[in-house]
DNA sequence: TCAAACACGTGATCC
DNA sequence: TGGATCACGTGTTTG
């Protein structure tokens, strides 16, 4: 607080003046920073400690390190939204805000989707059932891809696989994983699958439908076929 | 930069001095800002355009919006970052820069994990596999349950599930979830299982060996029987 | 010209 | 005390 109007008069030095072997001052100071001077032929300080420009001397390392430090620590935090922003799908022009909100975005995105996989229901249940989600809201990082999760519990049939992989096919839709289980004539398939940049929101509601006309085809099949292939003993 | 004395004069001044209505300064400015004062009685700018006041009332201006503009941006990132810290497993005190690396390692590991699901090998290979191992090293977080992931990949056949549940049950695993995908006649079992304390390293091996007495057992089937009811337009 | 974004140096604060 | 972190106001650059 004192020294101020002595940092100041510094501001402007570049380092290679801290630099410099001098313990005392090269440059003349300000008439506010001579307040300390004295015009005796001896030193009140012999040994140089607590001499005024020790005091100095301290207090500008100080503020060097302080400044040094500071930059470091910049550096430190800019390099890691580098690396964020060559792990999220932006360029390299993005500002901080917006790529911290996208940052923001994305984690949410990655721990929901990775939840609703996780936590699916890997067994057919008893009731028939027909579910299509975008576990990742409605685009999975910008790239244009988006995906989802369509689910599709029902009595067995032999051409239900058939039957599903042309209804993807018809609306384009990629195949990234598919899980089957059957248990008791009863069959559940997962299907996790990838829709492009021409896809809308409508697809969704499109395969939707579609898997639930394939559950009606299923239903006016007779029963009689069922058969209990895996016991509830394979449960836990 | 002709101006940054002015603005060193001002720095510390606070915001209720700029808000006030005065278009003129109410503080005496240090000498060297008094180069546009001018001691004559009458204006040399009538309509007070161009006057130096003028420039200056200016000047203060756009720095005060500029000072609160980047009070703006500061609050926009550091809103951002109070958002990750609750999104990441991560107490509230955490700096900047821990915060950010965290983040950066997280979306990684979540992209990771992302790939690794959808990425999986979920469907049959065409070659006969068997695969025994435990995910978390020796101990599933030391309450004494070791998880197996037990992976079986071969021609499809009736009884095959049955006898998968007859090995586990002789070996008094239990099933925490199964997962079944056919293709072209062949099929991929995979299982995850718990083992319990009285259970050695050896019961990986029993399992190992027991499932690839499974599949020889399979390989000695007629091959007639395949048939193609998935092709591989299902696959990306 | 004007607004937005950035890096910088500094004072304050907390172990 | 010193070291680390933060918020702040400022000068500079870019569109």
């Amino acid at each position: 607080m004192e020294n101020s109007e002595l940092f100041q008069f510094l501001k402007n030095t570049n380092d290679s003046f801290f630099n410099s072997a001098s313990s005392s001052f090269a440059l003349p100071a300000p008439a506010s920073t001579m307040q300390h001077s004295f015009s005796g032929s001896f030193s009140l300080y012999p040994l140089e400690l607590d001499s005024p420009s020790h005091h100095q001397d301290k207090a500008l390392a100080a503020l060097r390190n302080h400044k040094e430090a500071e930059k470091r620590r910049r550096e430190r935090i800019n390099s890691h939204l580098d690396k964020l922003r060559t792990l999220l799908p932006c360029n390299s022009k993005t500002d901080k805000a917006s790529l911290l909100a996208k940052v923001v975005e994305r984690v949410k995105q990655l721990k929901q989707q990775i939840s609703e996989i996780t936590e699916s229901e890997a067994f057919p249940s008893e009731s028939d059932e027909v579910s299509v989600l975008s576990p990742s809201g409605d685009e999975s990082g910008g790239d244009g891809r988006m995906l989802l999760k369509a689910s599709v519990c029902c009595e067995d049939r032999d051409d239900l696989t058939r039957d599903i992989i042309e209804i993807l096919r018809s609306l384009r839709l990629k195949t990234l994983k598919a899980e089957m289980a059957t248990l008791g004539g009863r069959t559940r398939n997962v299907l996790v699958v990838a829709a492009d940049k021409e896809h809308s929101a409508d697809s969704v509601q499109f395969l939707r439908n579609s898997l639930k006309s394939l559950l009606e085809r299923s239903n006016s099949h007779e029963r009689s076929k069922r058969r209990r292939t895996m016991n509830r003993k394979f449960l836990p």
